[in-house]
DNA sequence: TTGTAACGCTACAGAGCGTCGCATATAGGA
DNA sequence: TCCTATATGCGACGCTCTGTAGCGTTACAA
């Protein structure tokens, strides 16, 4: 259920970044809407190994492939950064957060008030959970 | 001042949390405490790549190196962390919390907790910031 | 000056990623 | 029914990163 999601190279992850900004996507519309000019069948490639990674899937439409992300984004950079506490921290998230204040990343203010917006998203959403 | 540090290897990871969690260490040291048995010059390599990749520096001691941490671990988790957050989020630290709620990694008692947390650690430390 | 211990340099194989070319299959129109 | 355009998958190639190590070099003690 949480499985260990591959890391993704500045291509990939561009491409993915279209899927979730734009929704369900064709190798055509990603080619179209990248910054550089490639290849469809390089387009493909990348859209393909996104799926074996588990960070998009496809139905089909017709004869053409319709990708979508597996996860939100959010969800995807939530055990992104799972993984970092893990690493660095033992899993101490509170280190993670003291490092960010110490580095002025953040501030105190700044967490607190993200303390509120975290609860009012978590009850905005609580009925859909599950 | 922010320069991005390269990621870190299996391997490379391994050593730097020797380093962090042991203080400035010797190749041989390193080589003892490790997992695995590794042929010194290994040892030594990563040791340097370690070096040019900004995670550590080293002093010297008679003949011999002594490597030291470049940067404290919590900070280098910091701006993983903030890495992972502009990367994926266009820098909302806010919307990478949420989905850790949403995902069960954190709840909102813990996250106000940690607020308190990194208050005091903020005060407590206060005075050397700069 | 010679042995020993510490070091850097170079290398090499395997994996990951960006990038394609090409063979193949299929829907429509001639 | 057959040809063409289009969409797909597969395989490949070069480059970089990482783990792993052999080897030549240098400095200090005996």
């Amino acid at each position: 259920m949480d499985d260990r999601l591959p890391e993704l190279g500045d291509l990939e992850h561009e491409v993915m970044q279209l899927v979730w900004a734009h929704g369900p996507v064709t190798a055509e519309i990603v080619r179209e809407k990248l910054s550089r000019r490639l290849k469809e069948s390089t387009v493909r490639t990348v859209l393909r190994r996104l799926e074996e990674k588990g960070y998009a899937r496809h139905t089909v439409d017709g004869r053409t492939y319709v990708y979508h992300a597996a996860e939100a984004r959010a969800r995807v950079a939530a055990k992104a950064v799972q993984r970092i506490v893990d690493w660095f921290c033992n899993g101490s998230m509170e280190e993670v957060l003291v490092g960010m204040v110490d580095n002025a990343m953040l501030d105190q203010q700044q967490l607190r008030t993200l303390a509120d917006q975290v609860a009012k998203a978590k009850k905005a959403r609580g009925v859909k959970k599950e």
